[in-house]
DNA sequence: ATGAAAGCGCTAACAT
DNA sequence: ATGTTAGCGCTTTCAT
């Protein structure tokens, strides 16, 4: 049981070589006979050697992955962007480490500097307000860092996302065709949540744009944006009298949980209200009536990090200045506003 | 920018110290003075110095952190699960070092040999169903190792579950107490997805136990199960003129899709049928109706995994022979049932 | 409370 | 295609 652990210079005894050519033997791309190779991983399996990924990256100086740090680990858009990008990074060898931080930016903080320390290659995060000390410790990762699903004015260094804000102009601009005056905007209230603060600013600037009423604001509290608290607050705003002729939600998450409540009290959707959201999540295209939405393309933000970072990685000279590529959201379309 | 990443030994010069009081300061136990490791810090910080974990761990043998595999990062149980784990070995100054294998044992395999690399101080691993090498990598890590989600018969080694058959038995008495006898059941047809799998047995050995039909199967493919596959069994039953009075989701995913179909078709529930899923998503408690699940309480399964894996590394003498703790599951009635 | 020497398990660099 | 020597950055151990 509780035997010493399997080392490489044991392996190398039992199969009559030196270490070093069992180390060889462990990368897919050394110089070792083919029949060597194939008797040294047979000898290895066999003595229950494991490869010790620490020690090899210490000495090497190549750990051969990526940080990647997420707002949640329950979330479709971003297990959809890592997937891409873990696919993507390990076409070139690399693997993902991943990290969530719970939309708190003190969170994200401690984690940045827990993944730093285990010296990743590159570095992923997801949005693009950190903390000054956030910031501080990436600035001076000195690897490759990408912020995603933003587009942030002061990027850290390199950039794949698009403009939350734009998002909700684009769907504003889409209720006020279909004859919306009176919108409401669910959530986006607290700064911690940038992402959806920025759609409510969004929301903001087009309705002032059209003329219209910005003030229709219903505050959900601590993100994420959840289904019961877009009920509750959709609740809240029918009892307070407020009779909006369109609501979004800051997702669609959000929505759906407005658009329930609708349901509860006889309000008809889109009859009575029109109901929009943010995010294509699978509840927008599967509910009744399905619900207008924003698609973000989040497996294509995956997949262009990914092949920035290998990019990156492979030719060190490719990062001389910030690189910024936008992903272009698209508005789908549902029985929710038409 | 490119310039040489500083060590601390680096630090150890700057402050006038050797690198042993450096490496103390940056231990909370350790014996350093007061003022000493203040300063050290603000030093390092200046500097721009990040602690090296992988050197710490090679010299120490200790890395600090617990390899936990989930299915999917993006499913609120599993999130629940490896939140609560976290915080529980968070108070232990352990990491969560995480990964995921999408449903797929293959993938697991993979999974766990990259973890065990990194030479985690303990192993959580969602299900008691592996590949046989898996098992082998496991039972020969060296630490001590969790199956979680499941109370497999042959377990690894510890276990901390419910079973999953069991739900499904409680969940068709539930229903033939409300009256339902030709009860169909979503999902689970994919031997992959051995949790599902096993709701599909218990709903198999229930119904013959009350004497009823239990050959209503609606497939859905590959895990996991969606609202979109869901709508789309039900659907397809419906087409062929089966009849159900009740359904049973393998999920509450697939639970809100045949709902979603039901609502779509005119059909209503709970009068013409009824629907039931398992999982308590927060869908199920939102929904218009609300719909019948399980509760596998997530969190509590992660609080007490992660309670034993302190455990069980404070005192190795903890591990001579399987653990095995139940989490009792609860039924939880919605309107989609009465 | 602090320091000196040695070494964790692997691989770079240089040999043959 | 394989072997030898040295050392990656830290911490153990034993000093003082």
């Amino acid at each position: 049981m509780s035997r010493r652990p399997v080392r490489m210079a044991d392996v190398a005894r039992a199969a009559g070589l030196s270490p070093m050519t069992v180390s060889r033997a462990f990368r897919a791309d050394a110089a070792v006979g083919k029949e060597t190779r194939a008797r040294i991983l047979r000898i290895a399996e066999e003595m229950g050697y494991v490869f010790d990924a620490a020690a090899s990256g210490l000495r090497s100086q190549r750990t051969g992955f990526v940080a990647v740090t997420v707002p949640s680990i329950n979330n479709a858009n971003f297990a959809d962007t890592v997937n891409a990008l873990s696919r993507e990074l390990g076409r070139a060898g690399l693997q993902v480490l991943l990290g969530y931080d719970l939309y708190d930016p003190a969170e994200e903080e401690a984690l940045v500097e827990q993944l730093l320390r285990r010296r990743p290659e590159a570095v992923v995060v997801t949005g693009g307000a950190h903390t000054p000390r956030t910031r501080r410790l990436l600035q001076a990762a000195g690897t490759p860092v990408i912020e995603t699903w933003d587009l942030p004015e002061r990027p850290v260094r390199h950039v794949v996302g698009f403009s939350n804000a734009a998002c909700m102009e684009t769907m504003v601009d889409h209720l006020v065709a279909r004859g919306a005056r009176a919108i409401a905007f669910i959530g986006g209230d607290i700064s911690d949540d940038t992402r959806g603060a920025d759609r409510r600013r969004g929301f903001q600037t087009a309705m002032r744009r059209h003329g219209l009423d910005a003030s229709r604001l219903l505050p959900i509290g601590a993100p994420p944006a959840s289904m019961a608290t877009g009920a509750a607050a959709m609740a809240a705003a029918l009892d307070e009298g407020l009779r909006p002729d369109a609501v979004i939600g800051v997702s669609d998450l959000a929505a759906f949980g407005a658009l329930t409540e609708c349901q509860r009290r006889g309000v008809r959707v889109p009859q009575d209200v029109m109901i929009a959201g943010f995010g294509a999540y699978e509840i927008a295209a599967v509910s009744v009536p399905t619900i207008t939405t924003i698609d973000p393309h989040p497996a294509e933000i995956g997949r262009e990090a990914g092949a920035l970072a290998v990019r990156l990685l492979a030719d060190p000279a490719e990062d001389r200045g910030p690189i910024r590529i936008e992903i272009a959201p698209l508005l789908r379309v549902g029985g929710s506003t038409s």
